[in-house]
DNA sequence: CCTTTACGTAAAGGTTACTTTACATTTCAT
DNA sequence: ATGAAATGTAAAGTAACCTTTACGTAAAGG
């Protein structure tokens, strides 16, 4: 699974740790995401998605190719 | 946090040990999830939406009142 | 009554998300 | 070179997801 965290985080002028305070995150789980090291909760990657305005389908890349037919 | 399980299976006609084996879970975790019991792994979380063929924020509601617009 | 099917609870355990702390590297500015 | 800001890794601990097992209830049918 991959997502469009640290291009999203990039393109809002954010840092890792402005991010993680915005999320009430740690700076870890930050890095870890951008990593692609897991698999978020359903609640974090809806309030990473919401900071970017955006739909979780769209922040996270479930398959290659399509997600949003 | 809210969700649509229960409605969605009964209108897909799926009794809760075949959605779970068609999510490849256990039906505790369906049961849990329709209780609203627990905050759902994202990739779970796509998958049952992607069963119904919804989007995310379709089948999870995360606020009241709103969550699509 | 007895069995089967569907739904529900409870509790113990494994795995993984997420935190916390510590340390290293790169970049930017002085 | 020195210092601060930003990114990264590693490791140990806590919290939560999810599984497994066992048991209880209610409805449908023989």
């Amino acid at each position: 699974m991959q997502n469009r965290i640290k291009d999203l985080r990039q393109k809002h002028d954010l840092t890792q740790d402005e991010l993680a305070e915005r999320l009430e995150v740690s700076r870890q789980t930050i890095i870890s995401l951008e990593k692609g090291r897991y698999n978020p909760s359903l609640i974090l990657a809806y309030k990473i998605s919401k900071m970017f305005e955006m739909q979780i389908e769209d922040v996270f890349i479930f398959e290659e190719g399509n997600n949003n037919g």
